[in-house]
DNA sequence: TATTGTTATTGGTTCAACCAATATACCAAA
DNA sequence: TTTGGTATATTGGTTGAACCAATAACAATA
């Protein structure tokens, strides 16, 4: 199928070299860039052009900027982000697996525990979102990302909000390879059908375990395709 | 005592009042916002300003902006991320406690997870971190923050350290009230050198109830100062 | 030596102009 | 009527030059 163009800004460019730069360590903590008006034009790109780029960088925690003093590069084991590793995932292929590995593992601890707090949270207005979309006509992957957000929502703690979304970002390329499989398809409605009901009861262990398998199951197939870098999931 | 400045940049304001109108509903998700000349101008400031903070909007997942067509509000919900919980809890000051609930939540569920972690994979250049930390003579909190970080690093997955900076970012003020208590001292120069014992002796599983025991201890006590809201932790 | 004032450097902001992508309205061909 | 093209207006993207403001580096002074 078509698969959407990823067009770039100029000042996105910018930023993504230097986030190279720093993260193949050829730009070392602690060290002062050169004057902004001697990038840019080493960069061939405009003065604003480059600070757009900064403003990027600054606030994926890769640099700080001091009026009067200069750019200073910061230890991004200090002070990155998790908005960070999506750009290491992008940029440097060759960490890819490692990242998804970690990534994975992260998932397999706080997935159980957010089905778990669901189930011990969910209010109506949450049943009611789980009967909707169980009924609608919408795709398994699109029923998947709902459901895990009603989950999310229902346990009621924002950040289970925003790290979901992480993942869902994360995973957004790999989900159609995984729904391609029959197998998984099949695992994915069931656990669709069963992880509403133990969250609509509110049986918050039955919940976990759920969570719990379907997760790990997924994290098999995926470290399977990385490992074999095949298409088989 | 004396208490930074905190300077400001106007892009800086700029975002922020934008965060605070998204936040409190008065721009809603789809919205489009009016063009960059027509809000900038009603903002009294340069465009070029307003684009800095743009850019950092985006980066916080509150809005996408495309050449031709114009700025759009996104669903915080569907697209935010951690970094974005910094800015509410500075600019809302209301919702602080339920966001700092929420945190301490999360510590809760991850911190003995990667101590548990550090335990299993930790390396000679670890083990050399740790006792070079313990007996520095660092303050207190600057040990404590040092000791998490050898932790995090430890356990070898590279979100651990990026959730232990968003952690110390979030508290790092709270650092200060914490450590003035002497049980809460004692109590942690208790746990440093439990838990480097263990870590380095490779048994995961004290490692795990150590760290747990101390998350838990912290958090009801910053619980109670965020419930009473006076000077005692 | 320590303090203070001066100057140079560097990021922050503004202004004005033009480029490039997108949307819109309209038209022509099938 | 529908489809595809074309012209135009709208809107974000980029550039250049100038000036403001904070900081650092240095010189002058006590």
């Amino acid at each position: 199928m078509f698969t959407e163009i990823n067009k770039k800004n100029l000042s996105d460019e910018v930023a993504s070299q230097i986030i190279n730069r720093i993260m193949s360590g050829a730009l070392i903590p602690g060290e002062k860039l050169p004057p902004e008006r001697e990038v840019s034009e080493k960069m061939n790109v405009n003065r604003h052009t480059l600070r757009e780029a900064l403003r990027k960088l600054e606030s994926l925690g890769l640099l700080s900027v001091r009026q009067g003093d200069g750019i200073y590069i910061k230890d991004y084991r200090d002070s990155g982000n998790l908005e960070l590793l999506k750009h290491i995932l992008y940029l440097k292929k060759d960490k890819t697996t490692d990242v998804f590995k970690d990534i994975l593992e992260l998932r397999r601890v706080i997935s159980p525990e957010m089905a778990e707090k669901a189930a011990l949270k969910r209010t109506e207005s949450d049943i009611e979102a789980f009967h909707q979309i169980l009924g609608s006509d919408k795709s398994l992957i699109e029923k998947d990302i709902a459901i895990h957000q009603i989950i999310a929502k229902a346990g009621n703690n924002i950040l289970y909000i925003f790290i979901l979304n992480f993942f869902n970002d994360i995973f957004k390329d790999f989900g159609q390879l995984y729904f391609k499989i029959e197998e998984n398809k099949k695992v994915t409605a069931k656990f669709h059908i069963e992880i509403s009901k133990a969250v609509i009861a509110g049986d918050a262990k039955s919940a976990r375990k759920i969570m719990n398998d379907v997760i790990v199951y997924a994290e098999k197939k995926i470290l399977n395709y990385l490992e074999n870098n095949d298409d088989k999931i």
